[in-house]
DNA sequence: ATTTTTACTTGCATTTTGCAAGTAACTTGT
DNA sequence: ACAAGTTACTTGCAAAATGCAAGTAAAAAT
């Protein structure tokens, strides 16, 4: 396989430790997410989801992701300015993760989004293929992301608006 | 539901998000999978393992984990200095979350323990099941945890022994 | 030409992590 | 009974990661 290479220094080769240290912090699978389910693809739009990551983490955890083959960048044409964000194929395989952590914290945690919940437990299968589906229109045609709306995380949805103003 | 309580300040209801505030670290997931996988049970265990986790790093994690729910503490009655740590039902449901997470490496990281890998990957239904049924019988019997071996994580059952000496 | 937008970087305080060295309660060996 | 382990931690401190506010450069809009 050409494209798996070895972190330099990890600390064991089980699977789930590459995982955690790819994936183990606070912002990286937030990121993800915004990507997979609201179909976020500049810098701007994740400094503005609802949890308020910093500017200078979101660099840091974009410029991680890219490094690790989990998403790649693009410049917009038609806007010098924007950068855009995709998921590459190993990114859009982290849909299973993303769907079972989000079971598991709607079975037992305190949590919002039950039309995502629903959809999701109804037919994991149908929603990780919807995901990969989706995603591969929206690489051709990046504009439309109409389609999963009423599936979409309704609390990050309805105000991306808090944001620290300086 | 009663089990169900949100914590304090959650960045957002989003269910990801809880998960990821929850399990978001280096070690939590590894611990889990020591006790999943390996049977282990106690502190010291915990601190052998391969990865070598920094023992006050430890008892914080298994302190949160504990409040979290995701595990609980008993003392061993035939020796009153040993605590006995078992998962809970909700512990216990992120099996596959740590499937995913394992499945997810393997296919694009560089990564040992290939005999679990192809276990997961046949029949997660299955091995998930079987790590419940596993548990409910350690529950009872906490000595034995053999049946597993076959499919452990083998590159850290190998050597446990690199720890750090002082 | 000036202002605005976008994608960042920089500097600094706070928090978390990691390492080494304790310590208290209990058990084991003599 | 007593010294010597064992086990499950805690404490202190240095290093790294995080978070916040402010700044910057390139491109676009006015």
């Amino acid at each position: 396989m050409p494209g798996k290479k070895a972190s330099p220094k990890r600390r064991s080769g089980c699977p789930l430790n590459a995982s955690v240290e790819i994936l183990g912090d606070r912002w990286s699978l937030l990121i993800i997410r915004d990507m997979m389910l609201r179909g976020f693809r500049t810098y701007k739009e994740f400094l503005g989801s609802y949890e308020g990551i910093a500017t200078n983490i979101l660099a840091d955890r974009l410029r991680k992701l890219i490094a690790h083959g989990i998403i790649t960048t693009e410049k917009n044409p038609s806007d010098g300015r924007k950068v855009i964000y995709s998921l590459t194929p190993k990114g859009i395989d982290l849909a299973p993760v993303l769907t079972e952590m989000v079971l598991w914290a709607a079975a037992h945690e305190d949590t919002a989004n039950q039309a995502l919940v629903h959809a999701m437990r109804k037919d994991k299968e149908k929603f990780t293929s919807a995901i990969r589906q989706r995603w591969a229109e929206t690489a051709r045609a990046p504009k439309r992301f109409r389609s999963l709306r009423s599936q979409r995380l309704r609390d990050v949805d309805a105000r991306s608006a808090r944001r620290r103003q300086h």
